[in-house]
Order: C-alpha cells, then sequence, then structure tokens
DNA sequence: AAGTGGTCTAGACCACTCG
DNA sequence: GAGTGGTCTAGACCACTTG
C-alpha cells in the first residue's frame, strides 16, 4: 500500500488529499473491492498526521459510497460498481455532455409571462410575479430527446431575456452571470404516453410512451430558482437511480 | 434557542442527542426555516462540550438536508420541505404501509430456478447457479399496483422456499431470517405500455402507460441480493426523487 | 491481547462575513 | 475586530472483532 506524498503548504486540504488519493487507488485497482484501505493509525502514522485528519479522510471516502467502515473491522473498498452513472440533478447539456453527445436546442418560445398558480406555488412567489418562461425541444445530436418548459423568478435573473442565448445552457448562464448554482432538484416522475403535439414536436407517433417529469430547482438554502415541466422520449430515455435505506444503522450483520 | 439537556452518561452519543433536539425544535417551528441553529461555540460554550462535538452535531445536520452552513455566517435552517416524501428503497410493503394503504400479495410462482445469463450477471453468480424465483402481483387496498419477479441467490437463503410465507415482505423475512440487510438498490426506469398479459394482471387496458424496473439491491458491501424485474401501473404510481448537483462545493453565491 | 472504528476533549490557526 | 465555520493536532476511553 503506498501512501500519498501530502503537500503540507497545499490551499488543498490534508484529508482531500488523502481521499483523492485513496480514490485513485481505487480506481486504479490498485485496491480491489473487497478489500480494506488503511486504517486510520496506518495513514495518521504513515503520514504524520493526527488520527481525527485521517479519519476525515476515510469518512469522506464512505460518504462518496466508494468505501464502507466496520467498527473493530476496518474500512473497505466498496463492491458497488462505483461508475458515475448514477443520476445527479444535471442539466440536459451536462447529461448529454456525459454521454458524449451533442446537446441541442430548438426554443419553441422565450419570454417573460405571469406565474400561473401552480408555477407561483413551487417557485414561492406570490400571486402573479413575473417569471421567465422558456420552451424548448431537446436534441441529442440533431434528434429530439424532449420537451423541457421552465420558469424562473424574474427578480431572481432580471435581465435573462436579453443577456441569454436561449440555445445554450440555462444552468451555465444562471453560474456565470447571476452567481447561482442549483444545488438539489425535487422530481416526480410520471409514465404517460404521447399527445399528438407532443409526438409531432418529438418525431414519434402518438400513444408511444414517454415520461413526464415535474422538477424544482433549488440553491443551497433552499431557495427554489427553476420549475420545469418536460416530456422525454420513453424509447430514448432511461432513468438510473441509486437508492439508499433509511437507516442503514451499525447493528450487525456479515 | 433553548438548548437540550444532555445525559452523559447515556449509550447515545452527545452528538446524536443534541442533532436529535435541534431537530424537533425544527419540525415543531420554534427553528424557521432561514434561521440560524446555535453556532457551535454557542453550543459548545452553553453544553459545556468540545467544539468538536457540537460541529459533529450540526455536520449531522446538515447531511440530513434540514440544514446548511456558511463560512464566516453561520448554520441555517433549509428552506426545503423536509417532508420525507422521497424515494428510498424501501420494499412494497414498506412502501405500501409508508402511503397509508394495506400492502398485499398474489403469488404466482415461487420456486427455485437455474439463473438466466442476465440474472447471474447480475448477481454475480456462476453460470448455471440456482436462485429462488418469486413472481408476484402487488396488491394496495386489494387493488393491483404492479408485477413484481424477485430472483435470490439460493445460497444466500437455502430454505426461503419452506420457511417464508410468499404473501408476506421479503425485506423482513430476509432480516429475520438470515440477517440480510438491503443497503443500496440501483435501478433502471423504463416508461412502456402495457402487454396483454401485463393488462389482465394489473386489470388496465392493453397500451396504458407503465413504469418498467429492473432493480438490484445490495447489502452494505456491496454484494448483490436480489435482482427484480417489475412492471408497475402509469397511472397509479409516479416516482418522486431527489436529486444533489455533483459538487455543491463551497464557494460563495447568495 | 491487539487492532479496529466511534466518540470526545481542549486547545490551535485560518478564511470568510459583517458591521 | 468579532464572530463564524473549515481544518488540524495529540491525546483519551470505549465497543467491537479477531486470533
Amino acid at each position: 500500500m503506498t501512501l500519498p506524498a501530502l503537500d503540507r503548504h497545499s490551499a488543498v486540504p490534508l484529508y482531500y488529499q488523502i481521499q483523492q488519493h485513496l480514490l485513485g487507488q481505487i480506481r486504479s485497482g490498485a485496491l480491489k473491492p473487497g478489500e480494506p484501505v488503511p486504517s486510520e493509525l496506518e495513514l495518521s502514522a504513515g503520514l504524520r498526521i493526527s488520527r481525527m485528519t485521517a479519519r476525515q479522510a476515510l469518512k469522506s471516502l464512505c460518504e462518496l459510497g466508494v468505501a464502507y467502515s466496520r467498527r473493530g473491522k476496518g474500512t473497505f473498498v466498496s463492491e458497488m460498481k462505483l461508475e458515475r452513472n448514477f443520476r445527479q440533478a444535471l442539466s440536459f447539456s451536462e447529461e448529454m455532455q456525459a454521454r458524449g453527445s451533442k446537446p441541442r436546442s430548438r426554443v419553441l418560445s422565450f419570454e417573460v409571462t405571469d406565474a400561473t398558480p401552480d408555477v407561483a406555488k413551487a417557485l414561492r412567489l406570490p400571486h402573479g410575479e413575473k417569471v421567465v418562461s422558456l420552451r424548448r425541444v431537446r436534441l441529442a445530436d440533431s434528434s429530439p430527446m424532449g420537451i423541457e418548459w421552465s420558469r424562473l423568478p424574474l427578480q431572481l435573473c432580471p435581465d435573462l431575456l436579453r443577456s441569454f442565448d436561449p440555445r445554450g445552457s440555462l444552468y451555465q448562464a444562471l453560474q456565470e452571470r447571476y452567481g447561482i448554482r442549483i444545488a438539489v432538484t425535487e422530481e416526480v416522475v410520471e409514465a404517460s404516453v404521447a399527445g399528438a403535439g407532443e409526438a409531432k414536436l418529438l418525431g414519434i407517433r402518438r400513444s408511444a410512451p414517454i415520461f413526464a417529469f415535474t422538477r424544482t430547482s433549488y440553491v443551497r438554502g433552499g431557495q427554489p430558482v427553476e420549475y420545469v415541466k418536460s416530456t422525454y422520449r420513453g424509447d430514448r430515455y432511461k432513468l438510473v437511480n441509486r437508492l439508499t435505506r433509511p437507516d442503514g444503522g451499525s447493528a450487525g450483520e456479515d
């Protein structure tokens, strides 16, 4: 087991340097699933750091899901595929890039409107507040994948209509222009079938299976930023989720 | 701000006692969304504990998603609905009970078979290994919700066929009889339409929208325990997910 | 008995935010 | 400058697992 060379004068925290090193060992196969990673004492003695720092490094590994700890036994590399295929709160652009496809958009409308009751409720706006509304057909490598209808509070992004090219990445624009960073997305997913309008926009036949999403995205503190209703082709789109169980407590099986 | 009375002789960790107390304050409304929770120094001075312990309590709150910290500012109650409606790796029985419905099952088959290639791969079994196969129609309050087809490695639960009443909760039996506790589930969700056989079992018309799930469940270390293919009615079933963004890093917005 | 992780202490320096 | 969280130290006792 090779230990990392730490840079004690770096702005990068020690525990994070260790975490990254171990992550590299796991990815490269030097540490295999089921094998123990260095114990807290091994790390603290070998790297001349305090045990709490070693502990923080191992804990952060566990939080990533790539390792797990057992009291009295040690910390081990998880046997789960740690492929990053699991769904996160990605924008369409990010998701398509992660798949190796080129995201494109066909803009259906881009305007300021009054918030309808469902939008106002989701975005926690007063009745009749103005929102930016953006409707787009989303394409991957020129083939239609879904229809998205986003609404954002106008006050959060007052000149979006003028400054944003609606064919580009909305999340990127929000971050760059307003410093708004989405932290979490809540979504409701329904299975449905395409209506006539959807079928035409998506290039599928009527009554073909589709996913219907209703999503609300929030910044870190919980303020809602975006409310999206979207429709995705059932033949082109799958959801890959990773669900954890409520407790996961520390009682012993084995 | 009332601080909790700590029991220093309890087996319950101090940080956990504090976490539970703050959680209670948030749920009761004594601490409202956006308000600061007691700072690390307030807790450590007021409760005569070390700052690291106070910190652990606050950090555990943040990990639950009910609070968030900002360097230089403080730790605040998150504005997100902290309702526990988000999907977790629940069994059908648990999910229906959480909804207030009574779970029931109609058993279609319950037998030992050879693992097909897809099953062997998902459960990481050698070719031709035996698996327990259980097919059921799942009902909520006597109305059909979905069809589930579970396969489990026979070696993990050798006498399940004899000892388990297949109308009951499989997860509960696994835990009670074999000490097996599911920790995480990976799933692939597809939108589809009912075929003739599914339509009949579910009491819906042919071509009605359905969800098709392919799930693999693992114990804490990552060993696969159950492989399930299931079909759920699109008119009765919604997925409510909470997705987080990759980074969530600590750069400053506000 | 030796090794492991879980919890806890009493300090320390730093970067950041705000008045 | 005062207060905040982020990191780090060098110890400690405990419960649990294994030989």
